[in-house]
DNA sequence: AGATAAAATCAAGCGCGCATGCTGGTTTTG
DNA sequence: CAAAACCAGCATGCGCGCTTGATTTTATCT
């Protein structure tokens, strides 16, 4: 048989995970308690503690999920990008910049300055972290089609997406969409200028 | 008389929001409790609640401060900039990343992020962050000498501010500076572009 | 195969520690 | 002497981790 309570087992963590990265995203890191997600998962804290035995289990655990979830919903976006050109350029900086405006990252934004002063949980975030930044800027270069091997490339690939990061920290203070908008399209083209130049 | 009285209540005041913001720097937004932060700046609990009612006004109080030494400080080192061309442009690009890599943006950072789920707080945050980022976007503009009028100048100054703020949060990660550097002369060379093209 | 032991999952309650805010008292200043 | 600045203690609330108990699933033995 199929183990139904290893199936049930994952289906509580899951519903924990996504709990505690909704309960992340809006109230904050301070505003997730074990008690408040669990209520928000639908079980009890008793069982939140019995999958996750301590909160900081449990918030490593939502942002592991975050990153992985993140990640998946890159691929399905990649496939459906548009065709060439500034276009293209432009539709996928719009895309690197919805990363980092969107729940999951405000989630883990929280999880990452809370761990900026807190050892043991940056030990177990960093690596994630760096994980995801790696795995999003080889995304960028290769949905740019960029060669990496002319001189600043690279480089500038890398600050469109700490500008990304930027966007996304602005954010949290308030709704950015209007002002991104037209930094995102004159970024698009001095970006194609720099990819296609020479 | 100078009021004496006055005097040292300025003082500390003063070494209340000092210590505030150094302790949001280095141990966090839940690390800084209003008694760590008395016992720091060398005054009991009741000084400070005496001075400042309740923690959110402290913490406020010391957010104020940071974003007023913030500017205090870019005046002195817009004023000892070098001559002109594309050094001048990198330099000013590394002046607009150190404040967002310096300990007031990492206090302030503590303090916004706390402050997206804290509708009180928020409320009395937004402003100053408002306040402090069109400053440092003139600035900019400023010490550039760009013409806004320009197509796109505008909108890669800006794109240059959130790249700096991307930075500054990815600091709080871990120690950036390696990675950063040929980013931000790639970056100035771009921008020097923009600015002198026509 | 059937039964029983063992383990895993979930629920509820308890106690500790800590941070905040408040109140009453003491010192310093004008 | 009056007022402001400063200090010590108390009370409330809350989050976390632990322990106990009940229910279901898996494993083992005859």
């Amino acid at each position: 048989m199929t183990a139904p309570q290893q199936e049930r087992s994952k289906a509580t963590r899951l519903r924990l995970v996504e709990a505690a990265v909704d309960c992340l995203a809006e109230k904050g890191w301070s505003g997730t308690t074990v008690a408040i997600v669990a209520r928000a998962a639908g079980v009890s804290r008793g069982a939140a503690q019995h999958h996750f035995p301590t909160r900081e289990d449990l918030i490593a655990g939502a942002l592991e999920f975050a990153t992985e979830t993140q990640l998946i919903e890159n691929r399905a976006r990649a496939a459906a990008l548009p065709e060439h050109g500034l276009t293209r350029v432009e539709a996928v900086v719009n895309m690197l910049v919805d990363i980092y405006v969107g729940p999951y990252f405000r989630a883990a934004l929280q999880v990452w300055v809370a761990a900026s002063a807190d050892p043991s949980l940056h030990a177990r975030v960093q690596p994630l972290e760096a994980r995801l930044g790696r795995t999003i800027h080889h995304v960028a270069v290769e949905l740019l089609r960029a060669d990496e091997r002319k001189p600043g490339v690279r480089e500038t690939i890398q600050g469109t997406l700490d500008m990304a990061r930027g966007f996304g920290l602005a954010t949290v203070l308030g709704d950015d969409s209007a002002r991104r908008r037209p930094i995102v399209r004159q970024w698009a083209r001095v970006l194609a200028g720099v990819l296609g130049e020479q």
